[in-house]
DNA sequence: CGCAATATTGACCGACCGGTCAGTCAGTGC
DNA sequence: GCACTGACTGACCGGTCGGTCAATATTGCG
């Protein structure tokens, strides 16, 4: 029973079969991970024969290969305008959290996908992640962080890593645990993002003890 | 091929035959999920047959609801003596991180398996798991950050919910990232969680900006 | 001891899995 | 007309899945 139809069709130009595929693929791998989504369900959600998806990709693995391959490449695009602005680091930082945050939210489905992925591949994954995907992205925030502790824009004690690794952590945080921190009674954010973002920077930047 | 043998079991006393079937449940769905393990497998790995293990659990997901159960009940009682320490907010806020840290650590397979619970099963039990399991202790943890607010501990615009969130969110990104983090040439603190943790609560202490 | 309750087993079931295969069909160049 | 090609299909394969069942081994109690 497929929940989705392939789009009525009306005559031929619909999306081309390959694409169908794939975006079906991507839709039930993030949903329900690799093993619980079956090739006889891809091919219903994209309107096409089991054997035909087969046609187009080698194997299951191959194709789920391929989802991943492109939401890598989309996640990081996204990502790519990030830290080029001008302005004041303190500026910056508060882009920098807004955006990224908005950015894994936007597209949940690919954010899903990857962290499913990175939790069922363990460390081998673990490390191509890091190499082909995030490690640019990273390196580059952390750059910019060193370069304003060198002109004073930082507190010298600052780990510009450590810093790097809570402003992403945070924002993945917020995004994995959403559903349960929605539940805790104290917790007044979980709806505006945007509110989280602000509080989270307004803590690293002044910290949490009185200010004389 | 079972990759662990069911104890040689050398003539009788061993591990209760159920005991046996949860702690390896409990290992092969920590380590790789619901969906990609058989009953089959648990059995032998359990050294027991596959119909035994229906005799004692009703369903495979019978089963997993226990070993749920289990690792729920361990996974809090871990968390309870935190918070109850005397001394400055400051010193209670530097014990809390490291141990909260080094708990999730402790039993990597409670923590996966969580994680993997939630990720599969959606804001659903992510509500059971926030009011059954995780509730208290972060309602515990919100409710000494706000006594110390009063005393002038923590700054007045900190919203203690935030705090707490952070500090966990800050532990669990830690966790489940390391084997993304370790290949990252600038990050440093992926085998020293104390020092991560060391960094995190300076960080929130005193801000990222230099000080005066 | 006998005997019932329980623990344990191998054989088995239907359903579904990923994957294959022979073949249909529409389009294209000659 | 004909040969060829790639997209596409339904039927089917061996294998594994969760789950069942009748039969056997083990235990505890009178």
């Amino acid at each position: 029973m497929p929940l989705v139809e392939p789009i009525p069709n009306l005559s031929e130009t619909g999306p081309d079969a390959v694409e169908r595929i794939l975006a079906a693929a991507k839709d039930l791998f993030a949903e329900s991970g690799f093993n619980a989504v079956s090739m006889n369900a891809i091919a219903e959600h994209a309107g096409v024969s089991k054997a035909n998806v087969f046609h187009h990709f080698k194997s299951k693995n191959a194709l789920y290969l391929e989802v991943l391959k492109t939401a890598c490449s989309e996640s990081g695009s996204q990502i790519d305008q990030l830290g080029s602005g001008s302005g004041t680091l303190v500026e910056r930082l508060r882009d920098f959290s807004q955006s990224h945050l908005a950015n894994i939210l936007r597209d949940e489905k690919i954010s899903r996908l990857i962290q499913r992925d990175l939790l069922e591949n363990g460390p081998q994954r673990g490390k191509e992640f890091a190499e082909q995907v995030f490690g640019q992205n990273f390196a580059r925030l952390v750059e910019i962080l060193r370069t304003g502790q060198k002109k004073d824009e930082l507190r010298k004690g600052i780990d510009p890593a450590m810093l790097a690794t809570l402003l992403i952590g945070a924002d993945v945080f917020f995004f994995q645990s959403r559903e349960v921190l929605r539940h805790f009674p104290d917790v007044s954010f979980t709806d505006t993002p945007e509110s989280y973002s602000a509080m989270l920077v307004d803590i690293l930047l002044r910290g949490i003890l009185p200010q004389p």
